[in-house]
RNA sequence: GCCGGGAUGGCGAAAUGGUAGACGCACUGGCUUUAGGAGCCAGCGAGCGAAAGCUCAUGGAGGUUCAAGUCCUCUUCCCGGCACCA
């Protein structure tokens, strides 16, 4: 045996040196004949770095981008980094130092890392949002979606983190906390710019059902979005007409009180005097109250006031209370609602609290309240119809005297991008001396970040206390004039950077629409599933607002055709992180392993859709394969067998390219060491071995192309095809089985039942088992069984 | 509360309704005069047995089927999302 050691350190510089000189990934964009764009969702480059649970993803995508340029794909595999964010500022703030500085520290150590991974990514496609050079471009997108009346500034109750005092989006709110501190969230009343995602919720629904998304992402979006239909009615006051939002028109005539949002813009007019103080005192109550307070006990109790005034019923004419509570929203349907107590839990709780009439206008179950669809009852004209024809017919009827009509409401919300933080891209708007926004004339894009300013964070913009700022406004546009001060949300930027890969460095347009039509949409996008709602949504409402006004084909519809999360790396069960002490850096196993077996490792660790737990040890396995691998392989060149294992290969294909297709790279990495384990019994001829070398290059890069070399090759193997396989025709094995349990395998091109049943009994060690036995029935199954039952 | 998803050896996990535990880790024994988180060979779900083999076993209880980890009903526990959305 010429056995020789499995030098990874060496092979893995080696090849790594060549492919770069050679710029083996480098992909020509015009040339876009079968095309894939196969793209990894781009990291925020934290100053900690790289570990192995980031390296997932990475080497997943990579296998796919590899796998399709082995089949003949062009492919585009790009990387770069959302450099914008609060961790940089944050690390200014705590080092005295600049946010842009640590960034460009923290990208260039990135970049090491990354390349270790040794991923084929194309580095002349390399972008960062915080270069003035992208979020130019950002500032453009942001301007066109003014023009196009899609960015608004409003005046709202936000929530405000009291501790990074800033906005947050309500994504950025977990269970009335702020996601990245943890402080209890507030509301503040600021002017915000909004963009108008809500003008495209139906379309962002819609567009979920043409995409090939894992289903709970999906589902995320769709409740996300949260499309309700129902009806809109009018209640008549003294003081104008009250509409409502309800889902169940068929119970209007049990409502027995309308109940306004505390902040609904009738509120002060429809108090009466009496009720004044009253309301006053609650309505300033309710705006003290956290969210996280008003969520604790919804279910306990409910508080509300009544105003003193009353409204028409649109059909009965009867006179209805108007109270004011804060289980309404004012952010969702009209801030109003009809009180159905009967009918509803949180109306029936309101009304028990208040001792308010409760009338049961649809028959039911026993309990308060009735949610049954049932007929309708003390509904006049409508009683005896069912809820669905009751709700329909009501419906009608109000419109025909025109007190509401048909209605659908959407959950979705606009979407908030201003942030009173220094590292993000300036909002592009200057205002006259009268405060009207205007947009920054392209001609000074990019709007620069002024750099004479401090990061304290003090509940305005870091911007707002640049006194160069000032200055160039007025310089620019007159005296008077300033600069909005807040920054965009990072979302933003990260809403179209797949559109910048295609020409990076193109400082004439944001993007190539003639690239975008030839490459859009991504075919596999991979990254974690914490941005199923929010970046994601995102991308998609831009994505459909460029394309709906022509700056992209009008043929684009969706971003990302094929999404793929990646489930996390845990370390003793939390998700790895600095803070957490629970990182594992890959430099150690890289060192000790080399970095094809840590890429093995990370798609071997179970499914890839699953968390899993990090197990160094588990590195033993992967290596022990690239070693035996090694060693067959020299053994055999120079000494190929005749061999060319035709059923085994054809065998193994098939599962490696099925499992392919369903992201099973753990059970794939399973099937190169049982084949190999087959290889290694046989004589395996020159086609074989290198056939199966192709197809484990996708996760072993280095060492396939170091025996693909060895094997005589002057080119590199991702040069080289796919093997084409044809299904070989195997003489089928039907399992026999005596009572339920397997006996023996049948070989046998057979199919008739009479005589494989004779042949099955013929077989020794199943007669051994019928012996002294009656035989009640055989159940036969062609091609794969014949199950004898026995009695005795 | 509502909506999803899940539960298989000591561990990570495999199983078009058809031999449960592939593949790997850890562990145990042996080999290699072996710096090693290195390598090679073998064993390894539980119980009974010297072995052949038999019995039990996929959170729990029922059911459908010749046959259930897989399908159906109920149930327990875990994880994720939403959380007064009218």
């Amino acid at each position: 045996m010429s056995k020789s050691i499995y030098d990874h350190a060496e092979i893995e510089k080696k090849w790594a040196k060549k492919w770069q000189d050679e710029r083996l990934y480098d992909v020509d964009l015009s040339a876009s004949e079968s095309k894939y764009y196969c793209l990894d969702m781009f990291p925020y480059p934290s100053g900690t770095g790289l570990h192995v649970g980031h390296w997932r993803g990475y080497v997943l995508s990579d296998f796919y981008a590899r796998y399709a340029r082995l089949h003949g794909k062009n492919v585009l595999h790009p990387m770069g980094y959302d450099s914008f964010g609060l961790p940089a500022e944050r690390a200014a703030i705590k080092y005295k130092s600049h946010p842009k500085k640590f960034t460009d520290e923290a990208i260039e150590n990135y970049t090491r890392q990354l390349k270790e991974v040794a991923a084929s990514y194309d580095w002349t496609k390399e972008l960062s949002t915080s270069d003035p050079k992208y979020y130019r471009w950002t500032q453009w997108l942001f301007l066109q979606l003014f023009k196009h009346d899609l960015a608004e500034k409003r005046v709202s109750l936000v929530n405000w983190c009291p501790n990074d005092q800033t906005v947050l989006a309500n994504e950025q709110v977990v269970n009335g906390c702020c996601e990245r501190c943890g402080a209890a969230v507030t509301k503040k009343e600021l002017a915000q710019w909004f963009l108008k995602t809500t003008e495209f919720s139906q379309e962002l629904l819609d567009g979920l059902n043409e995409v090939d998304w894992p289903d709970r992402v999906k589902l995320l979006q769709r409740d996300w979005i949260g499309r309700s239909e129902g009806a809109s009615v009018k209640f008549t006051t003294e003081k104008g007409e009250v509409e409502v939002f309800t889902t169940r028109p068929d119970t209007l005539f049990g409502v027995t009180a309308l109940v306004l949002s505390p902040e609904h813009p009738l509120v002060v007019e429809l108090t009466t005097s009496d009720q004044k103080a009253e309301v006053e005192k609650y309505v300033k109550e309710v705006q003290s109250k956290t969210d996280i307070i008003r969520q604790q006990n919804w279910d306990k109790e409910k508080s509300a006031v009544f105003t003193g005034s009353y409204a028409k019923h649109p059909l009965t004419n009867e006179d209805i209370p108007v109270w004011i509570a804060d289980y309404v929203l004012m952010s969702y349907g009209t801030g109003a609602v009809m009180s159905v107590p009967a009918h509803d839990e949180r109306d029936y709780l309101f009304a028990k609290a208040y001792d308010l009439p409760i009338t049961q206008v649809i028959t039911g179950s026993e309990e308060l309240p009735f949610v049954d669809d049932g007929k309708l009852i003390n509904s006049g004209e409508y009683n005896d119809l069912d809820s669905k024809t009751g709700a329909e017919k009501i419906t009608e009827k109000l419109k025909s005297i025109g007190k509401g009509e048909k209605k659908t409401t959407f959950r979705l919300r606009d979407w908030l991008v201003s942030r009173q933080r220094y590292w993000g891209a300036p909002i592009p708007i200057v205002y006259d001396p009268d405060g009207k926004p205007h947009a920054v004339k392209e001609e000074h894009l990019p709007l620069l970040l002024p750099e004479d300013v401090d990061f304290l964070p003090g509940g305005e913009s870091p911007v707002a206390r640049s006194a160069e700022y000032k200055e160039r406004a007025e310089k620019l546009y007159g005296k008077g004039w300033y600069f909005d001060t807040d920054t965009l949300d990072t979302f933003v930027d990260s809403s179209w950077y797949f559109l910048r890969y295609l020409s990076p460095t193109d400082d004439t347009q944001a993007f190539n629409k003639e690239l975008v039509s030839k490459w859009l949409p991504v075919d596999l996008y991979i990254g974690g599933i914490e941005h199923a709602t929010g970046h994601l949504m995102y991308s998609r409402f831009i994505t459909k607002f460029l394309a709906k006004f022509g700056y992209i084909s009008k043929d684009i519809n969706e971003p990302f055709k094929q999404l793929f999360n990646i489930g996390a790396i845990t370390m003793h069960g939390a998700k790895m992180s600095k803070s957490k002490g629970n990182v594992v850096s890959p430099d150690l196993l890289i060192e000790h392993y080399g970095t094809d077996a840590l890429r093995g490792f990370e798609l071997f660790v179970g499914p890839m859709e699953v968390e899993a737990e990090w197990n160094n040890h588990g590195m033993n396995g992967i290596h022990r394969f690239l070693i035996k691998l090694n060693n067959i392989f020299l053994d055999s060149i120079g000494n190929y067998g005749k061999d060319d294992l035709g059923n085994e290969f054809s065998s193994y294909f098939g599962k490696v390219e099925e499992m392919a297709k369903n992201f099973r790279t753990n059970t794939i990495i399973a099937e190169y060491m049982k084949f190999l384990t087959i290889l290694e019994a046989k004589k395996p001829s020159q086609k074989v071995l290198e056939d199966f070398l192709i197809t484990l290059s996708p996760v072993y890069p280095f060492i396939a192309e170091e025996l693909w070399e060895k094997m005589g090759h002057a080119e590199s193997i991702f040069k080289a095809s796919w093997p084409e396989v044809k299904e070989f025709k195997q003489i089928p094995e039907l399992k026999v089985m005596v009572d339920q349990k397997f006996v023996v395998f049948l070989q046998t091109e057979e199919t008739d039942e009479q005589k494989v049943v004779e042949m099955a009994k013929a077989l020794p060690e199943v007669a051994k088992k019928l012996e002294n036995k009656e035989i009640i029935k055989s159940i036969y199954r062609q091609g794969q069984l014949i199950n004898f039952l026995v009695k005795g």
